[in-house]
DNA sequence: CAGCTTTTGTACCGAACGGTAGGATGGAGA
DNA sequence: TCTCCATCCTACCGTTCGGTACAAAAGCTG
């Protein structure tokens, strides 16, 4: 479990995993640029030069949290892909999403939403990281369903990128709602609509 | 049409809705804290002291950006939302959503979006005021579904609020996908699957 | 032209930013 | 107990941040 090798010198006073933790936290209520170092240290309990000796700088401190967070992320988005059926799958993503934007374990929305969708240009590295992460997601979720089209598992006329995309967006919108105080059940009332989109029969449009 | 009193002193020598446009651009590239000072007014082509004698600081300069474009956001709602039906008013929301989120004269997203989903503390009433304008939007939203509901305009079961929601996310998530550069074919395609859950019928869910 | 008023440009303010030097500290091995 | 070495902590670096003082410039009015 936990390393039983003697590293030599002093050893450190601090769980890196730990420290991760706070300063994810700190990203996501405050976003890159709007997480100071002071905040962050602070938050973590450790002090500047600690930080830069274990993590290299703040842009490598904010993407190792951010690896983090996509493992768990892609974990979850992983279960919910795994039900049998593209519309099962879809509601667990869906439902699985809107639970944990409003977890109370940590802030609320998403922290590839709030870390910092613009940024100024010396931080553009940032932007590009978390589109890069939430087009993975959406790239998951576009293969389950590209092979839900291939198994006839898709209403008549849903593309399944198309769909991935709308699931995707749907998911990202909800994560603004949250961030701005929607309730868990407003979430889940919105997921009832969408899923509307997904039932198997072709509904008939308005004349 | 222009100003005909001669006012005292030595005149402007910008136009005030010019500069208050070259900002709205540079915030919604960089964000409200991304976008420095000298970026600013380097892009406005006016000096520190002129913004300040002008717009009294950067929060107040970035209340009246955002107050212009939500009265052109407003409009675009509010022309939607006059169509006939509910299922013709969301879908008309939605295609002009889409298509403001990718037009070329201006940068790709929403300013709501961009400028601060996210922000240090002592920029919070920043993140508020975009949160409110979306409120107010979506506030509208609901408002002309809910008249729907009573013209037995919706599908059966469909909660105007949880609709009005619904679509609200969908919006921002497009907003989310177009700052990452998403086509407007792409969105229009999300579009689509999302109108199958305002279609009148009650479609078949899956067994 | 003189006098008044407002804007313009330069040059600056204190504070906060991300990042670092270097001595004090504490645990393992000899 | 002494040596070694990585970590800890204070205090600092240069730069940029948002914001401002002040004097030169540019229009009107007389």
């Amino acid at each position: 479990m936990n390393t039983p090798t003697p590293t030599p010198g002093r050893p450190r006073a601090f769980d890196e995993q730990t420290v991760l933790d706070r300063a994810t936290e700190v990203f996501w209520r405050h976003g890159y640029e709007g997480a100071s170092l002071s905040t962050l240290t602070s938050a973590m309990g450790i002090n500047r030069p600690s930080l830069y000796a274990t993590f290299g700088s703040k842009e490598q401190l904010f993407q190792r949290v951010f690896e983090r967070y996509r493992e768990t992320q892609a974990a979850a988005a992983r279960t919910a892909l795994d039900q049998p059926t593209a519309y099962a799958a879809v509601e667990a993503f869906l439902r699985a999403s809107a639970d944990g934007l409003t977890a109370d374990d940590h802030p609320a929305g998403c922290l590839s939403i709030q870390a910092g969708l613009a940024c100024s240009p010396e931080n553009a590295r940032i932007t590009e990281a978390l589109a890069a992460g939430r087009a993975a997601t959406e790239a998951a979720l576009e293969e389950r369903l590209t092979r839900a089209a291939r198994e006839g598992d898709l209403p008549d006329g849903v593309d399944p990128r198309a769909l991935a995309r709308f699931v995707m967006a749907l998911s990202e919108g909800h994560a603004v709602h949250a961030a701005a105080g929607a309730t868990r059940e407003q979430l889940h009332a919105s997921v009832d609509v969408a899923l509307r989109a997904v039932a198997l029969r072709e509904s008939t449009n308005i004349s």
